[in-house]
DNA sequence: GATTTAAGGTACATAAAGTACCGTATTGCT
DNA sequence: AGCAATACGGTACTTTATGTACCTTAAATC
């Protein structure tokens, strides 16, 4: 397929502007159908286009859907309530709405899809509305100049343990959505005490 | 195909002979191939069966991969050092070994097959040689009594942190190994200061 | 011995990924 | 302007497994 020009005769697409078509066509798919919808003749379909020209520039479909997936996963500031744990209360139950969302189903089947490839998982990891451990340390980073934490707790691997404990119940348990007290629970029970801890 | 009986006759098996056969062959096929390996037919071939009588007892080849993987992970007594730090550092290192080797792979990409499924999920969890929680509360437990560990973190979200940790740097990251550095990093800067934190 | 149940043996429908060609529009170089 | 190189369009095809459908036959059960 081509696009109309104003006098009527067709004018073919090419590089970035195709490029651009396609994720488009990728991610509209991925809302309508989500991932098990994305195939490589539909998305070519709708993009007006041909698998060959996908394939020229994603090695595969996971890598597309990745690519498509980033278009739809938009960034969201972190939370500033002047109190720890009700930021880190709203941080959790942003990433557990995020991964019960359709678009949280999505995120799973990716990460499925990739089979572990250390590159397709960064792609997916910069996703800001899950981990990023910018939005936690941001977070954290206020909290100790409040004097609510010991400044050592602002290390990515202490910051971010809350929202891995979150995923955890979707990836190991294959839960639809976190129950809120599980939140609380990990809040008061593991994340609270550990970023208050004594070094 | 059939087994001979001792008279040169053929004997069909029945029940759970052939389901062991079945199993058996698949787990066999896991060894040998990995996941990617275990293909229906070759498991009915191996086995000396066909399809059919593996769909009349699993309803798809993540079931079948899972309940194979089962015969394969055996189970290992936690570590009793009288030291807590190096319980936890030596159940650490055993799940890097386990997710790091062949066995690892294979759990990996069960883990991706099943697609959030609960019930297979709960299935995998019993792998005696990852979470499992009992370990972590036995060695916790030991600790309690010494009085290394305050006795709030025998629960089961507090006691299995460090291991949802290591099992995030495979799942999240795609890492062939974590480095053991990483793995001390998580003992001392989370599991020890959140077992060990006042209430 | 008759009936029911489950295995054996195949063949097939389906479905999607990725590849191969080849003609043709566009770009850009001389 | 003309020409070569590039990349898109269109399509057909190979491949590979899953999961079903049938029908025949052995074995258990009554």
């Amino acid at each position: 397929m081509a696009t109309e020009d104003p006098a009527g005769t067709r004018t073919r697409r090419r590089g970035p502007d195709l490029e651009h078509a396609i994720l488009r066509a990728a991610a509209d798919e991925l809302t309508e159908s989500g991932y098990p919808g994305l195939t490589m003749d539909r998305v070519a379909q709708r993009a007006g286009t041909n698998k060959n020209s996908i394939y020229r520039r994603w090695p595969n479909r996971a890598a597309l859907g990745i690519e498509a997936y980033r278009l739809l996963a938009t960034s969201v500031e972190p939370p500033d309530t002047g109190d720890l744990r009700e930021d880190v209360l709203e941080l959790l139950r942003r990433a557990n709405r995020h991964w019960s969302s359709p678009l949280g189903a999505i995120l799973r089947d990716l990460l499925a899809a990739v089979g572990g490839a250390p590159e397709l998982l960064a792609r997916l990891r910069e996703d800001p509305r899950d981990d990023g451990a910018a939005q936690w340390l941001t977070v954290l980073g206020r909290a100790v100049a409040r004097g609510e934490v010991r400044p050592e707790s602002l290390h990515p691997r202490v910051a971010t343990v809350a929202i891995v404990l979150v995923r955890n119940e979707f990836v190991m348990r294959g839960v639809p959505v976190v129950p809120d007290d599980v939140l609380v629970e990990i809040l008061d029970q593991v994340y609270l005490p550990l970023v208050r801890a004594r070094g």
